[in-house]
RNA sequence: GCUGAAGUGGUGGAAUUGGUAGACACGCUGGACUUAAAAUCCAGUGGUCAGUAAUGGCCGUGCGGGUUCAAGUCCCGCCUUCAGUACCA
């Protein structure tokens, strides 16, 4: 009997939707594994051969699970909102929801015809009311939270409010704005109701904010950072510029340290935990702030202490007698409070702990020269409290509670009002972020971004005319020549200096755009000793380069490495390695008031805000230009109807044009736009959700994906927790799983899933290029410089469209003649204007389609291809009558026209084959060429497998003792299939496969013992084969929840190896040895035999070295 | 520039802990079946040298060193390709 793969395939696929064979239980006595692949965005194009291949694998695994007693959870659904369904829509007056549905369609029909075991009851789609209903219940619950950096979570916007009421915002230790100015519980109380919001909406883990953001003109939206590609959008690569817009924002930079953290708990591959380290871009070291000069500087004359004297501080600082140690542990612990420091110095006096913050000093009381200390404090600012040791031990937390009031009334004192006038003269300070505080004393000039605010302010007029063309010239340049051109260095001096904290020296303010606004704080300390860039700078400029290290020879190049370099011409650094330098620096920054240790991380709040229709609405309307969430009782606000997909006139987003777009706040309803006059009445907000919105949480949606009065029942996310296999591509890096995990440990801090982590395991499979076919395409031109009678355009027209097949020629040269010889010989060439007449080779791309595997080309296809109108009556040079393309492997795309269906495969060799051949192709994460050539091997497997259980036209499998040897070769397979799997080695399995039917074959057998458990190995593989040879054995019940073989070790069992003996490491015969044989006995036969004698030459044995069971190497 | 991955026959790739390099498959060559083709089956297939042949010698996992009885695998130094990232202070 023949085998028939589209009739079996098709039953079988009926038989599964009709038994609902793979749907997921959220109850069960089995364990659970949750094996998910990143959903696909339905294109008009449908799925390629690429596409599959992560589905095949995460299949794989799954029909594997199930084998093995799991209840496995293997759900697929549509990430269907996004651009490319609104630009069609924008082009063509079609509704994107109907274009997405189309799309679904054939995406479902393409994912069913491959046989995938997906539990389709639980499909999800980002684009549907019922999904993004709970994308919007996210969204508020975002925008209702903030988060603690005390507590180091996310909590509830109430608690915030209460303490504002209560003690202001000076406690509080959030991740905010970092312009917020500081007010008390009456000041808080006394703001409007306005107000009050806005300042909230610095707190909120969603936030509205003026940022500069990515805007892409041809697309009409912003983009976030990992939607731009080279300075283009990824997108159709249209250029983005930078704009000042007020957007959502989501405040992911709250959760960098635990982002980063948490990659060390899930095993997902090295290089993408480091694209996300490298993205989350966390970097070590100070703030510093410069005072800008004024003119009459004195330099600070400040106590300070040798190395030796900070030494023994420390020292100070770790051995705290029990009052201390108690007080200690309670102004540390003290939630929210202000930073406390113990043992500082505060000029020459050491004292117990100090706030810096707030200015005040926390001592015990009898130190000498008390009246001293207090004078000199107060003269400072510092507010002083003090306390004796029995206080403390008594009653510490009245103690603190002292020093509490302490903060809260903390009296401005005298010195205040010195400081401000001080202030007055010397009013700009530069901040800026370094992680090379250590070399401070090697700082020779400062560089401001152009756009920083501090320029129009203190460049001197001089300078003026300068640094105003020079912020022109770059504002100018684009982004994109910016960072393609990073050789050139520009810059002008604004003839400000600053003061360096330390020497006091002044030093010159630069501006240049190699700094940029957005990254720390828009300014750097110029090093160029030690920084290559600054470096460049300073050469070109013609600005000293002080050496700070030890025997480093600096003339040529910056010395930026830090491991084994000694600081010198340092003053108290000087003589110190980088570590001890680095530690020390920060601690005098701190204790001087210039500075203090940070940690800066380059990821920024993502933009959340797009100006688009095919998205989700946000559950926001506007009231007193305040935005107010939408009660949830009322989601999902369904996506409006739209006249057009394009902005609004007055350049407002697309939901500009919804009629029916403004919220009744009384009827708690969507009404028509005409309603806004009414008080209650208040437009809802234009923009949408970008395309990470929903992709950020569907997999907890898959657990309970029906539910309509919860995100997910807690029982089923208890039951599921989290995904123990995730597939997809590595292009989701720094964009998707990053925003997901984000977004994933909001919701586990606000207690609505149980796991901070989404996924255990990720494997990332590799890319499947495509290979392109090429056609050698020859273009005439006629030379310049020759004055003939007739038009050159003549002797061109004539000429027609020739291509020639690759072997014909070897170089261009060889091209052109080949190509003018056929021209006159077939009369298309004038022999008078040959010489004239030039002409040149262009590769264009061929349909794949019109190419077989021998690489020869469909000529009469190809001159009929709808895309090659042009070339219907082109000549054709051709070897032995074919013409051959030349090949190339490339991405598969559309526009290359190798794109490869994997609907043209199934037809012709069936889904299991197709499902082995993308298996076979090679290791799963890697990249690799996809040629169709080598499908015929496993279709021809696949056929070798069905005879087996064929005897010609008549099914036949015995129920006969099967041999050892037919043992042997099932357990061998049992043992190296099982291994692969669970190693995610695919494509050796198959060769194991292809071994067993083979040997199989040779053996005849036709023995149910082994014939039977062959089909449960290959099932996960080829369901559909094995699901009808399984009941063609006699089964009704499906293959796909049968107990995986068990793995007998005895039947593997040998009593002789075959031995490869090697001379000097190099094999040069085999000998079959018993097992049983000791070290001894085998040396003795192997010297014995003949061939090793003929070997040795006479010559004696140096060494005989013998591993049982594997190797005997002899040395001579 | 930085980070990561990878270099093995004509091709995709295999080789689990250092122990017979090239499994399995494609392609190619020859043969069988056929009027012929397709399909199927059989044999051969890393290079090179010697031999009529059986067979045997030498070379061989990007390059150069090293460790070891033994290296595709481990160590040191380079080269190339691909991917990601890029003035991040």
């Amino acid at each position: 009997m023949q085998y028939n793969h589209q009739e079996i395939e098709k039953n079988w696929q009926k038989f599964w939707a009709e038994n609902q064979t793979f749907k997921a239980e959220n109850h069960s006595e089995k364990p659970k594994y949750y094996v998910l692949d990143m959903f696909p965005y339905p294109s008009g194009a449908g799925l390629h051969v690429g596409h599959p291949l992560g589905y095949i694998a995460s299949d794989i695994y799954a029909r594997y699970k199930r084998h093995k007693g799991f209840n496995v959870l293997h759900p697929q659904g549509y990430d269907s909102f996004g651009l490319p369904a609104e630009q069609y829509a924008i082009q063509t007056g079609q509704h994107p929801a109907k274009t997405t549905e189309e799309n679904i369609k054939t995406y479902r029909r393409q994912l069913d015809q491959i046989g995938f075991s997906f539990d389709w009851s639980r499909e999800v789609r980002t684009s549907s009311p019922e999904y993004y209903k709970w994308t919007q219940w996210i969204f508020i619950q975002l925008f209702n939270s903030w988060y603690n950096k005390d507590t180091d979570k996310a909590e509830d916007i109430a608690g915030l409010e209460k303490i504002f009421k209560k003690e202001g915002n000076t406690t509080v230790n959030a991740a905010c704005d970092e312009d917020i100015v500081s007010f008390s519980s009456d000041e808080w109380k006394a703001f409007t109701k306005t107000k009050q919001e806005e300042i909230l909406l610095n707190y909120r883990l969603t936030f509205l904010s003026d940022t500069e953001v990515n805007w892409c003109p041809a697309l009409g939206t912003v983009l976030a950072n990992d939607e731009i590609v080279n300075g283009v959008s990824e997108r159709g690569s249209h250029p983005v510029i930078r704009k000042k817009m007020t957007q959502w924002s989501m405040r992911i930079s709250a959760y960098a340290q635990r982002l980063l953290d948490g990659l060390e708990k899930i095993d997902w591959p090295q290089p993408l935990k480091d694209s996300q380290t490298n993205w989350i871009g966390r970097s070590q070291g100070a703030m510093v702030s410069f005072d800008v000069a004024t003119g009459d500087e004195k330099t600070t004359s400040e106590v300070k202490l040798s190395y030796k004297e900070l030494e023994a501080l420390k020292e100070l600082r770790q051995n705290l007698s029990k009052a201390e140690t108690t007080l200690w542990y309670e102004l540390k612990n003290k939630k929210g409070a202000s930073k406390f420091r113990k043992k500082y110095t505060i000029g020459t006096f050491l004292v117990d702990y100090v706030c810096l913050a707030k200015n005040i000093i926390v001592e015990f009381s009898g130190k000498e020269e008390e009246a001293a200390r207090t004078a000199y404090f107060t003269k400072e600012g510092f507010n002083i409290v003090r306390f004796t040791d029995q206080e403390i031990l008594k009653n510490v937390l009245g103690v603190v509670s002292k020093i509490n009031a302490a903060i809260q009334f903390s009296k401005p004192v005298e010195k205040t009002e010195l400081a401000v006038v001080a202030k007055k003269e010397n009013q700009y300070k530069i901040g800026v972020f370094t992680t090379r505080p250590d070399t401070i004393f090697g700082v020779s000039f400062m560089t401001l971004a152009p756009e920083h605010e501090l320029v129009a302010k203190i460049t001197t007029d001089a300078q003026k005319a300068e640094v105003e063309n020079y912020i022109k010239a770059t504002s100018k340049r684009s982004e994109r020549d910016r960072m393609a051109d990073v050789k050139t260095i520009s810059g002008a001096f604004t003839g400000a200096f600053a003061i360096h904290p330390f020497s006091g020296d002044k030093v010159q303010i630069w501006i240049g755009d190699y700094v940029l606004a957005g990254y720390g704080t828009g300014a750097v300390m110029a090093v160029p000793c030690g920084d290559q860039r600054d470096f460049d700078f300073a050469k070109k400029f013609g600005i000293p380069i002080p050496n700070i290290f030890e025997n480093v020879d600096i003339s040529e190049e910056a010395h930026s490495g830090k491991d084994g370099t000694k600081i010198a011409n340092s003053d108290f650094l000087s003589g110190l390695k980088y570590k001890k330098a680095l530690k020390l620096s920060i601690f005098e920054l701190e204790k001087r008031g210039f500075g203090y240790g940070k940690i800066n991380y380059r990821l920024r709040d993502a933009v959340f805000s797009r100006q688009r229709y095919w998205g989700e609405p946000f559950p926001v309307y506007y009231k007193d230009g305040m935005p107010q969430m939408i009660d949830e009782k009322h989601l999902p606000i369904v996506l409006p109807e739209v006249r057009n997909y394009l902005p609004t006139e007055d350049g407002k987003p697309p939901l500009g044009n919804a009629t029916e777009w403004a919220w009744d706040s009384r009827g708690k309803k969507v009404v028509s736009i005409e309603k806004l006059k009414n008080k209650t009445v208040f437009p809802l907000e234009l923009n949408t959700m970008p395309g990470w919105a929903g992709s950020s949480w569907y997999f907890n949606r898959y657990m309970d994906a029906t539910n309509s009065e919860e995100f997910a029942s807690k029982e089923s996310m208890e039951y599921w927790q989290d995904v123990d296999l995730y597939i997809g591509g590595s292009e989701h890096a720094t964009g998707h799983l990053l925003y997901a995990r984000f977004w994933q440990k909001f919701l586990f801090d606000k207690g609505i899933v149980p796991v901070d982590e989404f996924a255990k395991k990720l494997i990332n499979q590799g890319m499947i290029l495509g290979t392109s076919a090429f056609v050698y395409k020859a273009t005439a031109f006629v030379k310049n410089g020759c004055a003939i009678d007739k038009s050159n355009d003549d002797v061109i027209e004539k000429i027609p469209t020739v291509f020639v097949s690759k072997n014909v020629f070897n170089s261009d040269d060889e091209f052109e003649t080949v190509v003018k010889e056929y021209l006159l010989d077939n009369k298309l060439l004038d022999p008078n204007f040959a010489d004239l007449v030039m002409i040149t080779k262009t590769a264009i791309h061929a349909d794949v389609s019109l190419v077989n595997s021998s690489d020869e080309l469909d000529v009469d296809a190809f001159k009929n291809h709808a895309l090659n109108a042009d070339f219907i009556n082109a000549e054709f040079i051709l070897e032995d009558g074919k013409y051959e393309v030349s090949r190339e492997v490339e991405k598969m795309s559309k526009s290359k026209y190798n794109v490869v269906n994997p609907d043209d495969i199934v037809a012709e060799y069936g889904a299991d084959a197709l499902r082995l051949f993308e298996m076979f192709l090679g290791p799963l994460e890697q990249t690799k060429p996809w040629k169709t050539s080598g499908i015929s091997g496993v279709s021809s497997f696949l056929k070798k497998l069905w005879k087996l259980y064929f005897n010609e036209e008549t099914f036949e499998v015995s129920d006969d003792k099967a041999t050892k040897e037919e043992l042997k070769v099932l357990h061998k397979t049992i043992k190296k299939v099982q291994e692969d799997i669970e190693n995610f080695s695919f494509n050796t399995s198959v060769s194991t496969f292809m071994i067993a039917v083979n040997d199989l074959t040779a053996l005849k057998c036709k023995k149910r013992e082994i014939l039977e458990p062959l089909l449960v190995l290959l099932s996960p593989y080829a369901p559909h084969i094995t699901e009808e040879l399984y009941s063609k054995l006699g089964h009704i019940e499906s293959i796909s929840t049968v107990d995986f073989p068990v793995f007998d070790a005895k039947h593997l069992i040998e009593s002789s190896k075959n031995y490869p003996i090697s001379f000097n490491g190099k094999m040069r015969f085999t000998l079959d040895l018993s097992l049983d044989l000791s070290k001894d006995e085998i040396e003795k036969a192997v010297l014995e035999n003949e061939r090793t004698i003929a070997q040795l030459e006479g010559n004696a044995p140096k060494k005989v070295i013998i591993v049982p069971g594997k190797i005997v190497n002899i040395v001579s």
